[in-house]
This record gives structure tokens, C-alpha cells and sequence, in this order.
DNA sequence: CGCCGAGTTGAAATTATTCAATTTATGTGG
DNA sequence: CCACATAAATTGAATAATTTCAACTCGGCG
């Protein structure tokens, strides 16, 4: 319950504490506790009072909502990554719930201590201001992602991301399983399959978790990855979150008029 | 070019800047200006870097994004809205272009100014963060909408949520053209003539502009808002944007294991 | 051995897009 | 104020994308 030197360093160093004094950090953490979580575990559902920002340190979050007997999966979380800082600062209602997919270790910081903290140290504020300008950015892109591309391009996008975060060889484990990948993708796991073997044709193999590129040009040429869309760069996949990997280019689509 | 002291006043009072004092929003506007520009007009492309932060004063804005010769729309802007604010604030490049659907009124803050503000005075950070928590929080919502509901099923919301703003009477003026109100609901302009012949079931009728309401209660039982995924109270619709008005709970819908 | 869940495959049904043809509005200039 | 040009809106039919339902495979694992 109370947080061990290592862990609190650790968030210190690679979230957006790393800009905050000691005295803010320490503000901060100001009844802040570390809980570890078991698999598919509830943290948050849609419409409760949110009282705490959450931190994922070990693990995986699912973020989703439901309407009308309907599910729908908003994003994955990898460490290190914030959720749910926008209700937090709005001492609002979580618009979604939070689901561990594994078992988790995550940072509960109180929202007054947030808050507090944001209030009282501008460039602590400013640099919580760049992490929510980063979640953003990447729900931005989700939302280009969803209704810009079909189900098949999704895929190819995602797997050429995966490819290069895991250092640009030709065969890549997958994440999550099919299921899970599929809800994230925005399709259902019978589609995510039909998907899969319509990239045979790009070089595209898959074997259980393992996928395999045996031409990656003829793949690029369907994927068209862009650079206002996919976060290729970044440490972490097609999350809400990240805020320090945001600036880069590359090759450019075309505009439109 | 000069900022009027009317338009000052407006902004002042209406947006993040009611939290400055003084010294802070003056700041803020050093090098501000207000522009006025007519119908489509091009204000922002994707890609394109961006130096200033926008404040819709008058008129109308789309945001919108492309893809291999596919273009959507992300949000149609009211007065008063800020965007690109998440951009400014990273300093990085537009994931949207915006557009004028009208001509429109729009005050230009240099971001650089507006991050000196933020760095300087704490309070006015926090408001700025709670703009941004604002617009976090419009986009989850327009996410939920389209992955979780039809076309038929938005239309219907979104028509709920017209007249709620428009103060609850049988018959709505639409504000956009048709075409323009597609784009933002996510479909074709035939599937919106098609969604609106599948309402007239539930009582709505549709001449021009004009939209009557006959049987609210069962278009309320096909459309099924959720205070989870519309804003209906809200001041500005399905926009990325509005911090203030965050804070009402309602009938809830089912939720999720 | 046999259950069970994840994954795959096929076929039918649903939802949405595209293309083409008309009709309705809107606006401009004579 | 009318006639014409143009854009917006509607409608139908054909196509495409996605979901749903059902059956079946495969690989653990008790």
C-alpha cells in the first residue's frame, strides 16, 4: 500500500513528473498507493465518480463502453500510461471503464492531489497539460484510424506498427490475444480472421501469436501508414495516451482541398 | 487586426480566460488578433505546423481529416469554441485541417503566448487543462456514438439533442445543410435521406430545414440518449470542445460486467 | 478420453456505399 | 420577375463491407 522507493522513481522519472520539484512530487503522491490488480479486473465503470488518477506501471488496461447490450473496446494500455486524467481534473464521471487485462500494478493518485499539485506548480500543470494534449492527439487518431480505413487496412496499420516497435524484423509476436486485438481494431474476431488472410497476398503469415512479413513493400503499399494517423514512433501502440513522442514527420499524404 | 475592446470582453468572460487576472490574459493576447474570414476558407491543413490557437467567435468551423482520397468530418464548431489547443500546446503539427463552413470571426493567439500564460500563473494553467479535459471528453463521446450506434440511432440523438437545445418545442430548425450534417453524423447524404424516411415511424417529419417532432416518446425509445455519450445539456454539440458544462448525470444506461 | 474456449470458415442477413436518374431549391443575370 | 444555371436533396438499384449465426477445428488440460 504504501509505495516503494523503486516504484515511486520510476514514475518520477518516466511520466510527466519528471518536470515537478521535489515539493510538487511530493504534494503529488500526497496519499497516493500502489495496488496490484489480477486479470479482468473492474477498476472503473462508465458514469462512477472518478476520485483517482490511475498510472499503469505493470500490466494491461483495456478502456471501453458499452450502450444498449452493446461493447466497444476504446484503447489498450501499456506502462507506462495515465488513464482517465480528463475526468480527474473535471472531478467528473468516467465516460469509460477500466478493465485489467492481465495482472496489473498501478499508481492511484488522489484527484485532489492532482489537482492541488496542478495549481500550485504552473510547470507541473504545463507538463499535465502536454500529457492530456498527447491523449488527445491519440484519440484524434484512433478516430481517423476507425473511419477512414476498413477493417483490412486497420489490421495491415497495426501490424506494421507492431513491427516497428518490436525493432523491424520480418516476424512479430502479437500483443494480445485475437479476440482482444479484433475489439481494439474496431471488428469481430470472425473479421479479424478474414482480415488476416486477406494479407496472405501482402506476405503476411500468421501461426498462433506469431506473424510473419515476407513482403513488407507489398504490405506498406496497402497499409499506407501516415504520419497523422499512426504513432509508429511511439513507444505505445494505438493508446489514448503518450504525450512525449509527438514530433516527427515523414512521408506525406495528400491533402485535400 | 487590433483586438476591439467588445471582442476582448467576449472572450474574456466566456472562455478559459474568466480564470486570468489581469496581467495573465494580457499576456495571453500579446500579439493576438482577430481575423474574419468568409465561407470555406481554408484555415489549417493536416500536417501543417501550428502557431496559433484559434477561438471561434462568430460563423462556423469543420474539422476534418483525409486519407487516400477519403475525407472526413470530425466536428462542426459553434461560437464559443477554442480548437487546436492540443497542438499548441506540444507545438507540433495539425492532425485536423479546419475549415469555415460560414463566414466567420475567429481570434488568433500566438501559442507561444499562450504557453508563456500557462507556465506563468497556475490557475489559468488549471483552466486551460480543464478546456482541454472538455475536449478529451467531446471526443470519447463522439467514439461511443459511432462505434456503438447505427446510423439511424445517431441521427435520432442527434436530433434529440437539437431540440433539447432549442428549447424542447415540436419542430427544430437544422443548422447545417444536409450534406454538411451527414459528414458530421458519419454517413452518406442518401443514407441521411434514408434515416430520416426510417424516423418518420417515430414521428419525425422533415420539410426543409425544418424538423416536427409528433411522438417524442418513441423516438426517445429507438434513440436511447445516454447522458454517457450525448451532451445534451451541454451549450455546443457533438463539438471536440465546452469544459463548462460538465456535471449532470440523468438516466443511466445499463452497464457492463 | 473428453470437455472447453479460442480461432477459423461458410453462408445468410444487415448495414452502408456507390452510381445513376430525378426532383427540388437556390441564386444570378437579363 | 422570369429563365436559366447550378447545387442540394431524394429515390432506386446494384455493390461492397461488416455482422451474425452456425458448424467445425485445434490444442490444451483435468
Amino acid at each position: 500500500m504504501p509505495i516503494r522507493n523503486a516504484d515511486a522513481e520510476r514514475v518520477r522519472h518516466t511520466s510527466f513528473f519528471r518536470s515537478a520539484d521535489d515539493a510538487t512530487f511530493n504534494t503529488a503522491m500526497n496519499g497516493a498507493f500502489l495496488q496490484r490488480f489480477p486479470a479482468n479486473t473492474t477498476l472503473l465503470m462508465e458514469g462512477d465518480p472518478v476520485g483517482f488518477l490511475y498510472i499503469l506501471l505493470e500490466g494491461a488496461v483495456e478502456l471501453g463502453a458499452g450502450w444498449k447490450s452493446k461493447d466497444t473496446t476504446l484503447a489498450i494500455l501499456r506502462p507506462i500510461s495515465t488513464f482517465i486524467l480528463a475526468a480527474v481534473v473535471l472531478e467528473s464521471d468516467a465516460l469509460m471503464s477500466a478493465v485489467t487485462l492481465e495482472r496489473s500494478e498501478i499508481l492511484m493518485i488522489p484527484g485532489e492531489s492532482l489537482r492541488s499539485s496542478m495549481k500550485q506548480n504552473p510547470v507541473f500543470g504545463f507538463a499535465v497539460s502536454e500529457e492530456q494534449a498527447g491523449c488527445y492527439r491519440g484519440l484524434v487518431r484512433s478516430i481517423k484510424n476507425h473511419k477512414l480505413r476498413d477493417s483490412t487496412e486497420r489490421l495491415a496499420n497495426y501490424l506494421l506498427t507492431q513491427r516497428a516497435r518490436q525493432g523491424d524484423r520480418d516476424e512479430i509476436t502479437l500483443p494480445h490475444e485475437k479476440r482482444v486485438l479484433a475489439a481494439l481494431l474496431g471488428m469481430t474476431p470472425e473479421n479479424l480472421s478474414r482480415a488476416f488472410s486477406k494479407l496472405s497476398d501482402k506476405g503476411v503469415s500468421v501461426d498462433g501469436a506469431h506473424v510473419g512479413f515476407s513482403n513488407v513493400a507489398a504490405l506498406e503499399r496497402l497499409a499506407r501508414p501516415s504520419p497523422l494517423i499512426d504513432n509508429h514512433y511511439s513507444q505505445d501502440r494505438n493508446t489514448l495516451g503518450k504525450a512525449y513522442t509527438e514530433r516527427q514527420q515523414g512521408l506525406l499524404d495528400q491533402k485535400k482541398a
